[in-house]
DNA sequence: CGATCTTGTACTATCGTTTGTACACCCACA
DNA sequence: TGTGGGTGTACAAACGATAGTACAAGATCG
């Protein structure tokens, strides 16, 4: 008894169908959950007389039993940054979605990005005999992967990617080199890059096609207007901070995150500067509330609900012996009232 | 071999430890984990030489095994209407976090409010044999928390409660009746109150506080102005919309939460009217994007963190057979730039 | 110095399921 | 009527761990 007061339902177990059915255990396993080995099938009168027993009975299938018994829990486990980033959240979604649609669960652990944790969640979900890992998290400090590797374990980094290994990405650095192209073509010159955490490759990419395309317009970004930070509210405005504090304020800033832009708005506003008006900004992923700030948020739409989707269909392939292709996924320039505006100088084409 | 290329590395287990320790299996768990019944302990020696032979091994236990034969997965389930919302998010974080402090484990799945989906998911983590839930989607359509309760099931409710069932909520009451005080103060007459899901307690709850505390200083609000809707942006703005067309716009809005506040927000700059300034606007929850908003959103904060943090530890204390009291935190009005100002006809006293 | 107590370890059953193999039965055929 | 090939079912052994109990060796006592 496990409960003061309580008693937990006893389990309807394989045991208690074969004696209802009047049959073995084996018999009442086969019929409910199929014929695996070389065995013959039980006659179609036994099954239908087990499955009327199974339903009568309310029985279900003991999962921690199967996975000892088949090696394969059909758990796949996913590790994130956290959880409390929205995108996070839907590519998260998109695998639990995914992962039910192919017969498998899922579990999820924040690592807030730290190797020590990442090595620690990843071990518990192995303990929990993972059949894979979809990893979230993915960047190129610590060992972890290279660990996984050496120990068979399969695994997808979905969002991030990480040389050598599979991965489901949206194309960032198309995505960076879409917001070069929308601000050029608005007239700025003096930018700003909010580009994230160094580590992550989401962030790095996007900087890095920005500025790609940027220099090819032969115009110059200097080192301290591009500036590293965390992807969450309190980083943008952090990073905005350090770009203004550094010299002239900027006509527009390409902030590599919505959460990261919404932090530069703060301090834009409170340096006094209008979003839409004085600068112009672009965000990244366009989270939901993006389009309805008093000032709509320009951003760049990456499908973050089907790169979880394809992250378990990836990591299923690889389960059942594949070796498939990484994933580039498409991303789109929404250009909304904060960036479509052109630079005081320039013909204002917009509103 | 399960995949085409890497073999996974054999599992280390008991038996090689104990073989590789030369001692039984049953003396190298006991080393390892712990005597539970009236049997002895092993030698201090013995229990050394063990824990040598699992590091250089690198053993790890098998949850599944150890939860097959204790009868106890020490695993617990959160059931949330979804996780891309962040304040489930939160306190899922909170759930994680003391979960893993108290030594257990948890997995977390999306119902989207749905009954059916509660049922199903719930379901398949007693499947995965729980140890308890903690139910973030509470609510009195659908049979599932009688169901538990028959069953015997252990369970706590967050966020939301529902009467007769252990809960971990805010006091969301007092919480609307801040909001209509401070509003009141401001001079305010002409209200509307975006509600949330009619079957959620929390925005019930505050929606009710409010209109009490406003009734109690001799004001109403004509049915017509109380809205219903879903709990994200997209429900905020629709709410919005039906209130703009429904007579002369508010004074002031209360959304019973932070997302409904920024869709409605959405909804009244494309009616023409500013935030701060032709209309208050108030939220609940106090996400992390609202003190940033080009104009920062008032809000109500609750501490959601912690709201996860205590369902485990009641979850936990049920588990051990107790009976624990429910759990009323405290919530604390953030007043911001979209409601510190008075109406057109009173004094401006901020700003 | 033999009987008793203490201490450490091993044996064995078990959790609920899957799976290789053995067995019993039935029918057809020679 | 005996032999052979299907066909349906049961037996028994795992998977990896825990727990009750039995047993062996050393310590302690009169």
């Amino acid at each position: 008894m496990r409960q003061g007061v309580t008693v937990p339902a006893a389990r309807v177990t394989l045991r208690d169908i074969a004696r209802d059915a009047g049959v073995s255990v084996t018999t009442a396993s086969r019929a409910l959950h199929g014929v695996t080995g070389g065995a013959r099938a039980p006659s179609a009168a036994t099954a239908a007389r087990v499955r009327a027993s199974a339903a009568r009975l309310g029985y279900s299938r003991d999962q921690l039993a199967t996975g000892l018994r088949t090696r394969r829990s059909r758990l796949l486990g996913m590790l994130v940054p956290r959880l409390t980033d929205p995108v996070l959240a839907t590519i998260y979604e998109g695998v639990e979605a995914a992962a039910r649609d192919a017969g498998y669960r899922t579990v999820v652990a924040n690592t807030f990005d730290d190797p020590d944790e990442q090595r620690a969640r990843a071990a518990v979900m192995l303990d929990h005999r993972v059949d894979g890992l979809i990893i979230g998290d993915g960047s190129d400090r610590g060992d972890l992967l290279a660990d996984l590797d050496r120990r068979g374990v399969p695994f997808v980094l979905v969002s991030r990617r990480v040389d050598g290994h599979p991965a489901v990405i949206g194309d960032d650095v198309t995505g960076g080199r879409l917001v070069a192209e929308h601000l050029l073509e608005r007239g700025h010159e003096r930018v700003a890059v909010l580009a994230g955490e160094p580590y992550a490759s989401t962030g790095r990419d996007r900087a890095a096609g920005f500025l790609e395309r940027w220099s090819a317009a032969g115009r110059t970004v200097p080192a301290e207007r591009v500036v590293h930070g965390p992807f969450d509210v309190a980083g943008g405005r952090w990073a905005m901070q350090r770009v203004l504090e550094a010299g002239p304020p900027p006509t527009a800033v390409f902030a590599v995150n919505d959460f990261t832009a919404i932090g530069a708005m703060g301090a834009l506003r409170d340096a006094g500067l209008r979003v839409g008006r004085d600068v112009a900004l672009v965000g990244y992923n366009d989270v939901s509330i993006s389009a309805e700030l008093p000032v709509p948020l320009s951003t760049v739409a990456a499908p973050n609900d089907e790169m979880g989707r394809r992250a378990v269909e990836l990591l299923v392939e690889i389960l059942d012996g594949g070796r498939p292709d990484p994933v580039l996924l498409s991303p789109r320039l929404r250009v909304r009232a904060s960036s479509a505006f052109g630079v005081p100088s320039s013909p204002d084409r917009y509103r």
